[in-house]
DNA sequence: TCTTCGTTGCACACTGGTGTGCAATCTACT
DNA sequence: AGTAGATTGCACACCAGTGTGCAACGAAGA
């Protein structure tokens, strides 16, 4: 050993091993996105690597889904914080939110359909921090008379970005047009009127 | 033979095999319901019947589920054109619609998550006209400037009552609580303003 | 009573995915 | 050159679900 106990690169055999690492999540994420019950096999292919190495890398398929649920757990938590910690009203700061969460949200899509069945509770704890983040600042809002109250915060918060979720999913998911129409959408329904949820998703571009 | 060639009761024979058919439906419904990947023993035993048995009334679980998708696609075509004959405003048949819906919808709202994943297509293809109905609907409502156009009303009428079955699927799904916020949240997201929207859902209760 | 037929219980073959073991190979580092 | 280690290719056992076959059993109907 020549390395003096610090982290740096054990040079190019560990990075281009973590790199066919990152590179299995990356492409899993998208196969998984396609069809949610693909198979080790359809995914190793789909990376161009022969099945046994990904259980090199991930010992099981449970494994391999956690990890990406923590990527993104970690993700959404940083730009949740992030935004949050604003003292904007809370309707701009949904707006901001929505436009930062946007891609990861597309990106992610999938752990939505991945909640229920199998390993719907693994990701349902994952994803606990995230859900609390979002129900906290639906309640600000409903404090301060921002949002509606026809549903708690807790409901309001999961059907709103259940629906960033499900418009992240449908044929406008690419290009401005998609973050537009969520963003929008996602406001009505928090009970924000149309002309000023307009005004604001104008307001920052 | 004594029946004359009619359809009346073959008598209690025919009766009682149908009787377990429907059970076979009804609780298959449910147990779906609770868990999508459910499979064929499972539905069975929560039945009280023997596995064998539900493959005596339906060949295959695709055929169980096709059956389920029809009956859920004619009760929801019943409900969509009756209301939608009335000549009222696109936003007032909207809450006739849901709330006539809801209790359909809360019974199949499993077919929202099966739609995706094995059987997807052939419940899409079921599910076809009542997109068409409902997509017909919202269509109307904008073009009288009832509803918002912040989306083509294809993906609006999805989304929309996309929310109605997610709110179904959640906790409040049952009571008249449920079936007020479902409405007035999807109202919301149809544009429609907070003020007019609470006044619809009180005015015909 | 005898027949019919839905139901049962058990058997089986088949499929498809999971996870493991191991020898062979290729490549970067020493 | 030699070695460590990631990757490969193939083997296997295992499991869960599907769908089928068939000999019973039991109750409604002739």
């Amino acid at each position: 050993m020549c390395n003096n106990g610090a982290v740096p690169t054990e040079s190019s055999r560990v990075r281009s091993m973590n790199e066919t690492r990152d590179r299995i999540l990356d492409v899993a994420l998208a196969v998984l996105g396609e069809n949610p019950d693909a198979g080790m096999g359809d995914i190793a292919s789909a990376v161009g690597v022969v099945r046994r190495t990904v259980y090199g890398h991930f010992p099981s398929r449970l494994d391999l889904v956690r990890t990406l649920t923590e990527r993104a757990v970690t993700e959404m938590t940083a730009v949740l914080t992030e935004v949050n910690a604003s003292d904007a009203e809370a309707d701009a700061t949904w707006v901001e939110f929505v436009a930062r969460l946007w891609p990861v949200a597309h990106r992610y899509r999938v752990l939505l359909a991945l909640r229920r069945g199998e390993y719907g509770e693994a990701i349902h704890g994952l994803l606990g921090p995230v859900d609390e983040l979002l129900a906290d600042l639906v309640k600000r809002g409903q404090d301060s008379d921002v949002f509606a109250r026809h549903l708690p915060a807790g409901v309001l918060s999961q059907v709103a970005y259940g629906v960033v979720f499900a418009i992240a999913d449908s044929d406008l998911s690419n290009g401005a047009l998609g973050a537009r129409a969520a963003t929008i959408t996602s406001l009505l329904m928090l009970g924000v009127p149309e002309t000023r949820a307009i005004a604001l998703v104008d307001d920052q571009p």
